[in-house]
DNA sequence: ATTGACAACATACTCGGTAGTATGTTCCCT
DNA sequence: AGGGAACATACTACCGAGTATGTTGTCAAT
């Protein structure tokens, strides 16, 4: 029960996470500890195994040892838990690109960079980036009520913003290496499905994820970059993931 | 009522197809016109819409003007028609890639054919293909009952031997064209995420669909093929989709 | 020290929806 | 006339979103 004392309410939440989610594959680690964002945290994990549908306020409360009365204490319905838990995941991708989009740098490099990063948070965010990607099936095919339109239309919104910095990228690196590109908008597609395709495939493998995924991050960003028809000189590509 | 004489009951499913269908961008062409065949389509667009678990049988039962008993009479469960919407998208996709798997033609070519009607099939079939990518993050993320444990393994491995032709092709291509391929699986995963991102953006604009359809087909292999860090041929590029 | 207000949940409840089963109906064929 | 296929309709049992009410701890004021 969550009622207890401050002093140990951070700790409960950690030790009392369902052991489910400890043996499935993505360990769910509290970096934030607010109730909030625990939930959060609770939400995208059970959104991508069950998807939004399949998961009930008690799926998610239950996972935090505790009771729906907490999930809506915090969020005014499921939809907005969903929102919420979209938002967090575009967060976290803003924020794993922000390093690297300053513009004095070559093109190139910025693109390999924020590329990098991307390819890097699909591995190590899953629940969130699945998450996101629920809510992008979900605009685009339609299924919402009104009232969930309006917000989903704002949240794509978000996303596009996303999706523009990697075109611009794009779109100047084109430019600085003189290179053609058929269609920008296809080929910026293209680029980030090849970064994104891990959500179908990748599941961490080691307690230690991190060398894995950025041996895989470097593969996607060749492979991506590649499809563009440019390349990554080599002491570049061996910097990824290091300047940080 | 599907209640009629067996001259009008071909016709009735066409005529009677929800107007939410019509409306909606992906129009349901009655390929088939068996009910079972009727079932499937309602279910893969229902499926798309709005996810397995949203879906209700009442709501495929209402796309086809029936009722839960005719959708009952043909599937045991509401799993075993996804499982059967599955299949179907999957022998689609085997169809759409057979004619071109000859190993007479250079690798290269092979590979080319195959992964353009892939991408084209992903477009043209894009409710199966959804309900497949539903079923592939069901089976990876483990939200699954026993029983349904069982029928998604096998599923699971259909998929994968459909996977392995790409794999086989683009070894093969490798192996001809010299190529050293930093890591085969990442490869085809790349490939085939090139490919399929259209699940994610694409939906149709005109009645008619298919010059579109082959002009992203076009830029996807090209980009695919790139990626892999070889191009197609000008000639042979301008070939594709033409001579079958 | 006591009291009252409020936050942060926990628990009980309501109502609508759905998977699947049971039963009914009609048509077709022998 | 009888049997079976192919549905349609009625029914059962359960589930889950959200609401209403209960409980406890904390804090501030007196």
């Amino acid at each position: 029960m969550p009622k207890s004392t401050a002093a140990s309410h951070d700790q409960m939440y950690g030790v009392m996470a369902d052991s489910q989610a400890l043996s499935a594959a993505a360990v769910i680690v509290n970096r934030e500890t607010d109730p909030r964002s625990c939930i959060l945290n609770a939400a995208a994990h059970c959104f991508t195994n069950q998807g939004f549908a399949a998961t009930s306020i008690d799926d998610v409360a239950h996972k935090l040892n505790a009771t729906k009365g907490m999930i809506y204490h915090h969020f005014r319905s499921k939809n907005d838990l969903f929102f919420a838990v979209y938002r967090r995941g575009m967060e976290i991708n803003f924020e794993a690109i922000k390093p690297f989009q300053s513009k004095k740098l070559p093109a190139l490099i910025r693109l390999a960079r924020i590329g990098y990063a991307h390819a890097v948070t699909m591995m190590a965010e899953q629940d969130f980036q699945r998450t996101v990607s629920q809510g992008v099936a979900m605009h685009q095919t339609g299924s919402t009520t009104a009232a969930q339109r309006e917000t989903l239309d704002e949240l794509i919104e978000v996303r596009d913003r996303y999706e523009a910095v990697f075109r611009e990228a794009i779109r100047d690196m084109a430019r600085e290496e003189k290179l053609e590109i058929d269609d920008l908008s296809i080929s910026v597609k293209c680029f980030l499905a090849a970064l994104n395709g891990t959500v179908f495939w990748y599941s961490p493998r080691h307690k230690n994820p991190q060398p894995e995924q950025h041996k895989i991050a470097l593969n996607l960003i060749t492979y991506a970059l590649r499809g563009l028809g440019t390349e990554l000189p080599a002491e570049a590509l061996e910097n990824l993931g290091e300047d940080e």
